[in-house]
DNA sequence: AGTGGGCCATACATCTGACGTATCGAATGG
DNA sequence: CCATTCGATACGTCAGATGTATGGCCCACT
């Protein structure tokens, strides 16, 4: 059991036990290091892994936080991880994004808002103008994509969902995704996708929901090369 | 950016060039840090940061290496998260859980082998004495049940579902569980449905496996209170 | 020649102390 | 009353020294 490991735990037991809650600071390194029996340095080591998986949060000149402790922030180290296989196994990650956003949406169905329903609209009518992939048309879809995905998320009614889901869904594995889409020229085709996801949700249809999601997602594994040829 | 972050996202460069491969080892920390332009210090930051997430593995005074980055290691922090909110969103932790298990069968029934149907089969069996609940028999109970759910798991081919399921399913997680279960007194009711698990595998029925799973967790969330009340 | 044990170079683990730099809030002057 | 300044505070980084575990070489013994 490293000096680190100490840290790591002392200040997960702190958490766990309730003497820290979320957004609240943690004594001043030098104070906290005689506290758990370490140097400072052996100290920072252990603040810098727990910052780094989403749970404290330092700032210079200011002092060290618990964070929110939300699943969405916690669960990011989880994209970090995805990034470094790159390629690698991109087929799996995708699997379980269809599996995770098909739920997603089918729990979205009987849960989303009528102003969240106009919004996702708003961005798909956004949407229309760069399908036939001007020059950076590519960067707008993708941002317009990632959008109308967190809106579905963020109905499902749970946290740990929508985080698995922002984590799945890297910024690399993203970019990736629509150069080839763009390449493939189905840009129109996943718009209509979107759409009909769209208007199952509008229905308060969870089957509907759930399969359209499913199918779109197929879509997008056919693309990326991940499916069996015909 | 902090010199930490240099570090980290250098030995990640480093990883995702194939500069550094599964279970090679990084040049020495005197060494490594010059390289990166970083004292030692700041150097053994992010790479106890990158050990905490699993993709260093340091070794004193042999060195430090590259992990194998197999997901199920790379997915453990997970597990840590769970813990850190305790009983907070453990229905949410849940029903996730259900969700990827039950694909997991869904999978396995298509392709798990004759052998590990019948090591399932003899785990099953070896529960049976401990079902009225004997002293120590908590212990074994739960030993026997992750490692029936792991060889499930294990026959899915995709590494990512794995490391997921595994994550979810921490110690602490299965703690409460299985505590809940024996005070419910559903302990022979829990050993059925995993029977009718087996059963469904062994029949090579995906569709049975899958609902026979989601069954069998939510009889499990139902012990632990998270489903509404009749 | 094979084998077992002990020695030593090596690499990580930890501590101490110092200095750099960003931040917040109080003191100050308008 | 408000904007600015300035200093105490806290994290960021570096350097050097010492502790400790490991792995491999060498040698004595069989």
């Amino acid at each position: 059991m490293s000096r680190t490991d100490d840290v790591v735990n002392g200040i997960k037991h702190m958490i766990v036990s309730g003497q820290l809650r979320p957004g609240e600071r943690l004594p001043v390194e030098k104070e906290l290091a005689e506290t758990l029996g370490v140097s400072r340095g052996s100290l920072r080591e252990g603040v810098r892994a727990l910052s780094m998986l989403g749970v404290l949060d330092t700032r210079q000149g200011d002092g060290t936080y618990v964070t929110s402790l939300d699943f969405s922030r916690l669960l990011a180290p989880m994209g970090f991880i995805v990034d470094l296989h790159g390629e690698g196994h991109a087929e799996h990650v995708h699997a379980l994004r269809r599996l995770l956003e098909s739920e997603a949406a089918r729990l979205a169905a009987v849960r989303i808002t009528d102003g969240s329903l106009a919004d996702a609209k708003a961005l798909l009518h956004e949407a229309e103008p760069f399908l036939d992939g001007a020059g950076d048309a590519h960067e707008r879809l993708m941002e317009i994509d990632i959008a109308f995905h967190r809106i579905i998320a963020s109905h499902t009614g749970n946290p740990v969902l929508i985080g698995m889901i922002e984590a799945l869904a890297s910024r690399t594995v993203r970019e990736r995704l629509w150069r080839s889409l763009s390449e493939d020229g189905v840009l129109h085709r996943t718009h209509e996708e979107h759409l009909a996801i769209w208007r199952a949700l509008d229905a308060r249809d969870p089957e509907a929901a759930r399969v359209r999601m499913a199918n779109h997602l197929l879509g997008v594994e056919e693309s990326l090369g991940f499916l069996p040829a015909e």
